[in-house]
DNA sequence: GATCTACAAGTAAGCGCTTTCTTTAAATCT
DNA sequence: AGATTTAAAGAAAGCGCTTACTTGTAGATC
């Protein structure tokens, strides 16, 4: 093992340079592709790279240097089909411009949030991508405060506005609700998240937009609140439809929501697509899966792993590219939604 | 930004041994729990830590002591079923143990996955989580010769035999065979993965197994091959179908494939779980909202997450920890699959 | 009381790079 | 040809830690 270790770590810059001939200046130039090196030298200097086969040990360069060429992420999961698209788009970006990915996971604990942005900072990663749960806005304020190239996404803070990357979820929720009432629905329902969560609100105010356009009075009796995760929506679907038995769509504000109202359809022998109507949100990967095809708006999750990535980019670099800060969700019309006059 | 930059990486050790009158030796001892620190140095060290905020720069900490507290973990994609609760699975565990992990994907490619690998040792990455695709054996084994603390996932090679963790896929194709069998189905065919993988070899040999052992003849008509991936398993359903329509039920290798089989019965007004049984592999998470719900065999994936985790750690600590090589699938059983008689 | 141990803490030499400052060599100008 | 500018390369001082080696001190031993 000290033998192998040995072995591993023996090839620096310093033997690079002496089977060069050049110092090792010239070799940490010719690296970094400082243009005051001559041609004659470069070559040198990677033939024996190429011969030795040196690799730069990234540590010292990080400590030397005070930059890390890598960037941080924080998700909620590691897990889940949202984060996957974000982390997997994000990530091809960040390589092409030869930069590296590291990302952690809050684990939906406000405790793990922390420690892995602390984590991400110890690592001193040039750039910070946050989705966060759990931190205040505050909380969050302070850190762009100390790493200026932060990006945070799904969340708007006034403070931070060019910082964020968010989706239009009003026109979001107003697609959908438009949608539904373009099909001839008039009793339109509509299961939100939980109103804790700005996204819930926005979702539900362009509910509330379609309806007022089309001159249909807002029902509360119509309006439930869910929740985003698994627990729970079957009972809430359940209280709805208990409630007014003249509903004849509903509005989930996401799939999961959707999924939830599924079950409780066939449970009452309703036929999604004929007898009741359903539109979800997100788009997630099994919502093409589940039977009949459900209808929902699309969160553009890709767009904003490449948005993202993109602007972390662009504010380590300092570059003044412009990038979107608010992402268009667009819906997608399948088998779940029936037109009726 | 200068002023930001210097106000961050002032505290170093230095500021800390000066504050606790101490020397900077001693703060690292304290910090990394020599037993060799007073009580009273101790206290005096954390409080002056305390109080400046210090955060040890890891690089520095890397460069002096050669080692990164860090654990590689390579990935086919960092998105979809699989991956995600590998990684989050693996993550808890590692950061239990006050290591962090660092996720790369191969991008389905032979050059990402090797700039993946090389990007995690230049990270000098204490242990190596390895999910390849595309790497050979004997490119595997030239990098566990160097990185000794290697896990290779879901893959066997002799030579490393103690460093692959597996799952016994033959016994996982028994299993779904058996219960088909066991329900009264004699026709019955399998969907298999691609040939060139080795788990699409062996979960045939299982369903093999469980034909022989109840005296039924193989049939290679009833097998047929389809794909891992969403690529084609349509077309390949029914061919396999118009093959021959007595068979009444399907080991589909994986749930996708299942996907594609469920999509060709509705098509031809066959129902799942009445006309025509169908069981899975994988338990991916839509298996259980897909209607019918999708019986099949599960991949132990969260079990394989742990367990890689546990066994790279007990490589670093050449702590003598045995951890399981081979991991069991188990059947679930829902609605697709009908008893008949 | 002198000598030996053992324990704690300090000193300082790196770890492998980057980068400022300096030197050298070549090119340009008068 | 000599003075001046410019380009290219070298020397060396860190970056913030760890750790082998050294020193100091108090208790144990005779």
């Amino acid at each position: 093992m000290d033998i192998i270790a040995k072995v591993i770590t023996l090839i620096t810059i310093k033997e690079v340079s002496e089977l060069a001939q050049v110092s090792q200046a010239t070799v940490s130039r010719a690296i970094n592709g400082h243009a005051t090196v001559k041609e004659a030298n470069k070559i040198k200097v990677f033939e024996a790279i190429e011969k030795l086969g040196y690799t730069p040990n990234t540590f010292a360069k990080a400590l030397a240097s005070k930059r890390s060429d890598s960037i941080g992420m924080m998700v909620g999961t590691l897990d889940g089909p949202f984060f996957g698209p974000l982390m997997h788009n994000a990530e091809g970006i960040i390589r092409d411009k030869n930069r590296h990915l590291i990302v952690t996971s809050g684990q939906e604990s406000k405790t793990k949030e922390q420690d892995s942005i602390q984590f991400l900072q110890s690592k001193q990663v040039d750039g910070l991508i946050i989705h966060s749960d759990r931190l205040s806005d505050d909380e969050l304020i302070k850190i762009a405060e100390k790493k200026p190239a932060l990006i945070i996404l799904n969340r708007y803070i006034p403070e931070l506005s060019d910082h964020c990357i968010c989706i239009d979820n009003e026109l979001g929720g107003y697609l959908a609700t438009k949608y539904l009432l373009d099909n001839g629905h008039t009793k339109v329902a509509c299961i939100t998240g939980q109103m804790s969560k700005v996204d819930s609100r926005e979702r539900l105010q362009g509910y509330r937009n379609a309806l007022t356009e089309s001159s249909i009075p807002y029902d509360a009796n119509l309006v439930i609140e869910g929740r985003f995760d698994h627990q729970g929506n079957h009972e809430v679907v359940r209280r709805l439809l208990d409630r007014d038995n003249e509903i004849t769509a509903i509005f989930c504000q996401n799939d999961n929501i959707a999924l939830a109202a599924y079950d409780v359809c066939s449970e009452r022998q309703l036929t999604v697509g004929e007898d009741i109507s359903i539109i979800g949100f997100d788009n997630v990967n099994y919502s093409q899966h589940i039977r009949p095809k459900l209808s929902t708006v699309n969160f553009p999750v890709k767009e904003m792993g490449i948005e993202a990535a993109r602007a972390v980019i662009a504010l380590i670099e300092k570059t003044d590219h412009r990038f979107t800060t608010k992402l268009l969700p667009e819906l997608i019309i399948r088998d779940s939604v029936k037109k009726i006059n």
